[in-house]
RNA sequence: GGGCAAGUAGCCAAGUGGCCAACGGCAACAGACUGUAAAUCUGUCCUCUUCGGAGUUCGGUGGUUCGAAUCCAUCCUUGCCCA
């Protein structure tokens, strides 16, 4: 940030479209002092995908804004199941599972935070089995479940939507709240943290924490909220047709993840890049009025796109998705025969499969290769999408069900490149 | 424990003896248009298929019937009401 008057924490997120819900008196607190707070992390998956990237970037401001960051993985209430914007009692996950998953997200939240300890503010990661895991059921009945009532806890719109809805809610998932009420509880006492965030959807638990406090302790205990991300057509943000979009490079490809940021919409770019990445607000209006003189450049999204991709994967992994970009898209209509071995071999994000040259050799027709080859499932599909014009062959789209391939198709005489629409790529390789 | 309702494809939701692989909507995939967009329009959307068809579905199981998602019995799950 190089501005003469620099924003304030709030002020800035404000400015990013980042502030949802705020209890009164959290501006001031974070101005008044370097204040410590918390965000947690459901342990639902071994990895975090861009929904989480959010929480994380809150973390990273907050830091950044000389606050003290401290995430918090829920190793215990990961076994409970939040439910907050769920209209359907979830499955438990196996401790195993979860002991899994406390570890990918723990790496992940490693990458982006500063936990130098020589710093006063250094970031610190907790992980809420480690004082659930002692806690006898009685003991959290009288310390934590007396001061808060059943009249207050079903007031909360998560647990309202399930008393109303007609699948109910397990006394089991009722009581998430109270334990996440309860972590913010402890780590207010023992860590001084007084401030918690998180997604508008978990504001229902984070006031149940304050609350908490308050009763427990006569302690002031602050929050707000991040508005949850949302894609302007309405669909759901974070997924694509091969599913979420995950932080793990072993899950989602830093090509794939590129690609993701790079196809939004021109609403959702503008929005998201004041979200998604540091950039300064002159920067991001510049690119804004640079987008708009000539949209097709797409240049909000390619900034998006560098800037995330570089934030999660690193500055080498970017530039190698934007290669592959150039690679497969740049040059669309260049005939397949362009590209050498190496280009061939290297391409990311493209499925590859063998197949046997003696098929090849003998020829055969198309729908059997794609099926055959695994491109496709099955010889109806293959045919569907034929049919529907939406199968490439190195290149050239194949516009008849009957057409053959032999040795001749075959690029550098060993391989053939397949695409379902423009953007699907897949790589046979005779052997 | 008693009474009443409900359970249909990824989701929502029609269907209440044959015309049902099952209306419609959403999501998803592809095509056209474009900027690898968005919006819009079109096609596909249980599985397999030599594209003629074939096979397996409507909470589970058993039954009635020439024939059941639809009727009966029983079990499971959920909601509501009573105790």
């Amino acid at each position: 940030m190089r501005k003469k008057q620099k924003m304030t924490l709030l002020e800035e997120l404000r400015w990013r479209g980042m502030l949802q819900d705020m209890i009164p008196g959290t501006e001031e607190q974070l101005n008044k002092e370097s204040t410590t707070g918390y965000i947690g992390f459901d342990p639902t998956a071994d990895s975090l995908h861009i929904g989480s990237l959010v929480p994380i970037l809150l973390l990273v401001h907050l830091q950044k804004a000389g606050h003290k960051p401290i995430a918090l993985i829920g190793g215990a209430t990961g076994m409970i199941g939040d439910p907050s914007g769920k209209s359907e009692e979830r499955n438990l996950l196996t401790p195993e599972q979860l002991d899994i998953n406390v570890t990918g997200i723990r790496q992940q939240l490693e990458k982006h935070l500063d936990f130098d300890p020589g710093k006063p503010n250094a970031a610190e990661l907790v992980n809420n089995f480690d004082w659930f895991k002692n806690i006898s059921f009685i003991d959290f009945l009288r310390d934590a479940g007396k001061h808060i009532t059943v009249n207050y806890m079903m007031a909360k719109d998560s647990v309202k939507k399930r008393f109303q809805g007609d699948v109910g809610i397990s006394y089991t998932e009722f009581a998430y709240q109270l334990m996440q009420g309860y972590d913010f509880y402890l780590l207010y006492r023992d860590k001084n943290c007084k401030l918690q965030m998180g997604g508008s959807d978990q504001w229902g638990n984070i006031t149940t924490g304050t609350e908490f406090i308050r009763r427990k302790s006569g302690g002031e205990a602050f929050a707000f909220t991040c508005p949850l991300i949302t894609k302007a057509d309405g669909g759901k943000f974070g997924k694509t047709e091969k599913g979420n979009i995950w932080l793990n490079a072993e899950r989602t490809s830093p090509y794939q993840f590129y690609q993701f940021w790079l196809n939004a919409s021109d609403e959702d770019a503008a929005k998201w890049i004041k979200i998604f990445t540091f950039l300064s607000p002159e920067a991001i209006e510049s690119l804004v009025s640079r987008h708009n003189q000539n949209p097709s450049e797409r240049i909000l999204q390619k900034a998006l796109a560098r800037e995330v991709t570089t934030f999660v994967h690193g500055e080498e992994e970017f530039h190698k998705a934007v290669e592959q970009t150039q690679k497969l898209f740049s040059q669309q209509d260049a005939p397949a025969e362009s590209l050498s071995v190496e280009d061939l071999e290297s391409l990311e994000g493209v499925k590859k499969f063998d197949f046997p040259r003696q098929k090849i050799e003998d020829g055969l027709d198309i729908i059997s290769f794609l099926a055959e080859s695994g491109t496709f499932p099955s010889k109806g599909e293959a045919r569907k999408m034929v049919q529907n014009g939406g199968v490439s062959v190195n290149r050239k789209k194949v516009s008849d069900t009957g057409q053959r391939i032999s040795a001749s198709d075959l690029l550098h005489d060993q391989y053939v490149l397949v695409q379902k629409g423009k953007k699907n790529y897949f790589l046979v390789q005779v052997n």
